[in-house]
DNA sequence: ATTAGGG
DNA sequence: CCCTAAT
């Protein structure tokens, strides 16, 4: 049966790139074994990062020739037709990037980071700062960025502020179609798995379906350039989904550890 | 066992 | 993607 040409998402791409960019090409055994990239090319070989990356085109920094039309995000339209009122739906995501280069993505990073430290009281800004600079290149006036989604992020309910520090709120997920995954009980193990144990493979591949699903929103949202309201919605399902993969990912942790999980 | 290159 | 030669 239809043996899939695995497309490669955006996601895979960006791990490669990122994986070149910090081990050099030609280490990918070693990009491979990184952990950073390992949840996304789980399930590449060696040998295909190599072949994709010779698709790709081989130059470090591609943006010389063809620039090709890949990833024009929701920037385009919120600054295109419109006379620029107050979308304040749209306007939150991407606010105050002045680089007009930097991608509306840092909601991910924080979340990335806050998931990473799992300090009980949180992380301040300079915890989490400081992490996302040794993850990702950043703009030097990020730090301001960050503190305004970070506040915004607050008062949206994502996250949760005590004294200086963050914390990621439980996420109460998506209003309407997410069939609550009720409770996980990691400590305690029932004595006969007469539920359906999540192994790695069913784990990953939600984590692999949600960033495709994030992927296929971005490129949406470039087809829907004449429809804002379209864009809109499309952006916010982004934005959940993104929240979606940093809850998989949780659960990720904890089956990587021997812990066995119950759907109910 | 991994990588580079041709198919 | 698969296969093969070279390290």
């Amino acid at each position: 049966m239809g043996n899939q040409k695995q497309k490669w998402t955006t996601e895979e791409e960006e791990a490669l790139r990122a994986g070149v960019a910090k081990h050099g090409t030609g280490k990918w055994k070693n990009i491979l074994k990184d952990p950073d990239f390992a949840l996304s090319l789980s399930q590449r070989s060696n040998i295909d990062l190599k072949d994709k990356w010779r698709n790709m085109g081989i130059s470090t920094a591609a943006h010389s020739s063809k620039e090709k039309i890949r990833i024009p995000r929701v920037k385009a339209i919120t600054a295109g037709p419109l006379t620029n009122g107050q979308n304040s739906a749209s306007a939150s995501l991407i606010d105050d990037d002045k680089d007009g280069k930097t991608a509306p993505r840092y909601n991910a990073m924080i979340f990335e980071a806050l998931t990473a430290i799992k300090d009980s009281n949180g992380a301040d800004i300079s915890a989490i700062l400081n992490f996302i600079e040794r993850r990702h290149e950043v703009p030097q006036n990020f730090r301001r960025s960050l503190s305004s989604k970070l506040r915004r992020l607050v008062l949206q309910g994502k996250l949760e502020k005590v004294q200086n520090c963050y914390k990621i709120k439980r996420p109460a997920m998506l209003g309407t179609k997410t069939p609550t995954p009720k409770q996980k009980d990691i400590r305690s193990r029932p004595p006969q798995n007469s539920g359906f144990a999540i192994t790695r493979e069913t784990v990953e591949e939600a984590a692999r379906t949600t960033a495709r699903k994030v992927a296929e929103a971005e490129n949406k949202s470039s087809v829907a350039a004449e429809a804002v309201r379209e864009a809109e919605r499309i952006t916010k399902m982004a934005e959940e989904n993104e929240l979606m993969l940093q809850f998989v990912k949780e659960i990720y942790d904890q089956c990587s550890r021997g812990e066995v999980l119950l759907l109910a």
